[in-house]
This record gives structure tokens, C-alpha cells and sequence, in this order.
DNA sequence: ATGGCTGCAAACGTTTTGCACTTTT
DNA sequence: AAAAGTGCAAAACGTTTGCAGCCAT
């Protein structure tokens, strides 16, 4: 997913591409491969514009969300973790606790043994979470 | 997992039965098949003790979770969701959105395959989530 | 009588909102 | 010019904490 891509997406949906969201699409890119918890999206994009807004960031995601670019997933309790979504790939990480970086899972969880068996018991699936936490290998 | 099986393990760990705690006990063993959120168990348990604190009920929850009893998750963005662990099962679960009822699903997801590619990357596993979100029979 | 538990009120951190202003289209 | 986005301050939300009093052991 490349900034053209995003730019392009985001007008399409009638959005506008502000200084700010510049900055924002641009720190989201070079961070895909790792969770970013708000705080160090805006500390990030603080680096660019030293004017940029916590309340900005929130909405910006919000509205990324809406157009579905964004994964978002709970670092700890508190806290939540945003990235890009990877369009091409089906989106299951491992994700290292320590410093929050993404190793993709090509295995999916949603087998047809699973989905034989919702149906079975009458229940239909509308989606799934699977996760793996631990750590990676250059914080071990 | 019966009220003195919970009481036990309660006592073992130097916690005492309180009036309050006990009324959180049997709330959680009667909806043990669903997410109640913590507004949801305080509703339920001032059916029994009209006094009964939001407080109390966080605390007993982190309690309860200390002695690993607890099973919790999103039930959205904002709410938080409990339930009682079957300690016999390992638990995953399909959640049915409209009225939180759980199906426990007997396919885990960490497979063997899963863990080999985990230790080729160099990925340390610590734990692991998975969820199914859908709607149940009874209420679709 | 000791130490855990409770209730209350206040604090906390994250996220959302109202409003006036600015910028993109 | 219209619509969308921004910044600020304040509010809202779920959750946690300090403290004084209470109750199970």
C-alpha cells in the first residue's frame, strides 16, 4: 500500500488530503510492520509539524478506520495499537510484546471443520480475531 | 466449577467470603455461558444487595482473575467482558454479538505448524487469542 | 484483634465532543 | 462558497485509588 494508493482511496471517498494527514499517512507507512499506540503515532508525526493535535490523530484513525486501512488490536489494557491493514494478505500477527513489531501468520484459524461446525450448532460467523503474543527475536 | 469449589480456592488463597463476594460468586457461575459486562454483574447482583458498590465488583473481578478464574475480553470497543474460566477446557469461544452467549469451540488454533514456523522466525510464544463473532441460533 | 473487604468520592488515562476557525476543494 | 478538517478546552467513559470504617476470620 503505497501513499498514491491512500491519497487515492481517501478522495474517492470524498476526503481531503490536509497537511496534516500528509503527515499522518506518511508515519502510518513507515511503521506498518509494528503496532503504534496513539501517543507514539503523535509523537511521530510531531516530528513534522510540531502543531499537530492529539484530538487529530484520533480522528484521522477514525476516519482510516471507516475506509477499513486500519488494524487495530489492544497493546495492553489501556492502550490501544493502530496500523496500517496489510490489503493484500489475510491480517493474523504474532505480536512482540516488548516492542510491539508484526510477524505475519499465513495460517488461518477459519477452517472448514470450524465453520462446519458453527453451522451445526445454527450460529453464524461474521468474523474472527486470532493473535499470538511473545517475543521476537532480537528482544530475546 | 461449583460455589464450593470457588469458595476453596478463595479461601486457600487467604481471600474471605464476604456477603458481597458471595452474591458476585453466584452471579458469575449462573451466567458462566456468557460475557457479562461489569455494569451487567452489577445489575445482577443488586438484584440481591441493592447497596452492593461498582467498586466491589472491579475488585473482586481483578481478585478473581489473580487466582486465574476470570476470562476476559472486548465485548466492544469501550466495554469490557467477564465470564467464570471452565477450568477443565481450554477455552476459545464463538460470541454471539446480539446477546453474548459463548459456544466453546474444541479446535485451537495453535498448531503444531504454527509453533515450528513461530521457532523458525525466532518468535518466543507466550499466549495466544482467538475469537468467532457471529450470531447465535436463537437469535437470528 | 488483625487483616482483608467495602463504600464513597475523587483521580486517572484514554477517547470523544462542541464550537469557532482554517484549509482544501 | 461550500464542505471538510483542525485545535482547543471541556466532557465523557471505563477503570483505579486513597482513606475511613466494617466485617470475616
Amino acid at each position: 500500500m503505497t501513499y498514491e494508493d491512500l491519497v487515492e482511496k481517501i478522495k474517492k471517498a470524498g476526503g481531503r488530503v490536509t497537511g496534516q494527514r500528509k503527515i499522518i499517512l506518511q508515519q502510518l507507512i513507515k511503521h506498518q510492520n509494528k503496532l503504534q499506540s496513539v501517543d507514539e503515532l503523535l509523537y511521530a508525526c510531531q516530528q513534522y509539524n510540531s502543531a499537530i493535535n492529539l484530538t487529530t490523530i484520533y480522528r484521522n484513525l477514525e476516519f482510516l478506520d471507516g475506509l477499513q486501512l486500519i488494524y487495530k488490536t489492544n497493546i495492553d489494557r489501556a492502550t490501544s495499537g493502530y496500523k496500517l491493514i496489510n490489503l493484500e494478505t489475510h491480517h493474523h500477527y504474532m505480536i512482540c510484546s516488548s516492542c510491539g513489531k508484526l510477524l505475519p501468520i499465513e495460517h488461518c484459524p477459519m477452517s472448514d471443520d470450524l465453520i462446519k461446525a458453527a453451522e451445526k450448532e445454527g450460529f453464524t460467523i461474521s468474523g474472527h480475531s486470532m493473535e499470538v503474543y511473545g517475543t521476537c527475536q532480537s528482544c530475546s
